[in-house]
DNA sequence: AAGTGGTCTAGACCACTCC
DNA sequence: GAGTGGTCTAGACCACTTA
């Protein structure tokens, strides 16, 4: 790519007009993966700017995968992202009130005991130490969304033992007071058996949707959670730039279906 | 949060330094969402560099999402985001290249066709276009770990005609040749029945994850594919920061499971 | 009106890496 | 050694928002 190819159209700020000229450029195949971008020597002479501006232009497009610098090589066109699809499951209280819907938290059962040996392995503490387990449902509309079968470590969660499951959903209580340093997701699609078919309100057999959360705070795990989604009911659309950064909350149009809403 | 309070450690640049300050204190509950970082003036003063420096560290801090800034009110600690799961589904032969899997792409149909009522909706152009329609499959170690029916808008990818599928994934051939600007995609859990349930090579009504996934260049679309995974040997695994934009590739450890991988 | 961040300049020195 | 990007300075002017 020559530097006099690219042309600003004088709106905002120089850094970003620079930044949109060479992203059009890219994204219109005028350079290919593996292409030089003039050096910002020389887009500084072209623009007739500094070159901190300059600087400012690229390495932001650097930080957001389009480009790839290298000191003395230069810096060039960034190989082809493999195609992929990026999810985001989001608290299904906060995609109800915003889809307008009616919703519910049902708590089914509750218990405070000392962690079993599955519990230690799922949540990642030892044996005995005390851990709060929780089962509810969340409703929207009368229909069941999402059942939640949701491990606490209540030595990094000691409030959860005051608070009534009934008035505030535990992962609310625990997004508001207890901040997550580190996240890790399973998803996955199964067959519904036995009661998690009863809880869910579907038919044994029915494919579910099921969402595994651990999350930590530093060295501690926190809570370890398996979400169930009815298959036929909930479906999760992202809507996003190959470019850019994460998805913005303003690029998922339709987060997942509700009934009736 | 008061200036004085934050300690830098001396390794590296300056301003990622005061990067990591913030961000730890943030993180360490010092900051609570809402509550006030120092002036960029205050700043500047505390650890005696340009202004520019600290500008850099916070408006890099701003684009992560950890603070919010605004004019005349200064900058504030984020609102938490809801607790939410992040997926990427990535293309299945980098992923098995990658885990050292042997991979095989199986095409199984193809047909070069005017766009009939169903493809026109499905893909979003207008019936009686040209399109190619292709069904194939994924194998991993001789495992079917994804089924993929798509169609391509052969007005956006003309050369794709004259690939040969067995050679050539479509999926890969696409990502060489057609840059996308956009996708959407979706994804539910489904009871596989009928010749998906044979061509997965699974039992009729197990559970099957189903992605579609439909991307345009500009106002164009390029394709619609619906890809099927057996919801018992495949699963995705993310583990990821709640700041600090999307996933890295690097932060994802196990993409998915592969059998005898 | 004052405080804050957003942008920009015209330099500077340094580190890395290819030739 | 020369080219490149990475960082940093000490200013400047402007835009926006709230008090």
């Amino acid at each position: 790519m020559e530097a006099r190819e690219l042309t600003v159209d004088g709106r905002g700020p120089i850094y970003l007009q620079i930044k949109r000229a060479i992203t059009s450029a890219v994204l219109a195949g005028q350079a290919r993966p593996g292409d030089r971008i003039p050096s910002e020597h020389e887009l500084m002479v072209r623009f007739d700017v500094s070159r901190m501006t300059i600087h400012k232009a690229i390495s932001q497009l650097a930080a957001e995968g389009l480009v790839v610098r290298n000191r003395k090589a230069g810096t060039v066109v960034a190989p082809r992202r493999p195609e992929r699809a990026v999810f985001e499951i989001w608290d299904v209280s906060a995609e109800a009130a915003q889809a307008g819907a009616r919703y519910r938290f049902e708590p089914l059962a509750q218990a405070q005991r000392p962690a079993t040996a599955e519990d230690a392995l799922q949540l990642g503490v030892s044996e005995g130490q005390p851990v709060m387990w929780l089962v509810g449902r969340h409703r929207c509309n009368g229909v069941v969304v999402q059942l939640e079968e949701r491990l606490v470590n209540l030595k990094a969660a000691p409030g959860l033992a005051n608070v009534d499951a009934s008035e505030i959903p535990p992962g609310r209580w625990l997004l508001d007071h207890v901040p997550w340093t580190e996240a890790e997701h399973t998803i996955r699609a199964v067959n519904a058996s036995g009661q998690h078919a009863v809880q869910l309100e579907i038919a044994e057999g029915d494919a579910a949707l099921v969402v595994e959360r651990r999350t930590w705070r530093g060295q501690r795990p926190v809570t370890y959670v398996r979400l169930w989604c009815p298959g036929v009911t909930r479906t999760l659309v992202g809507r996003f730039a190959p470019f850019g950064g994460p998805p913005q909350s303003s690029d998922i149009e339709a987060r997942s279906g509700f009934p009736k809403c």
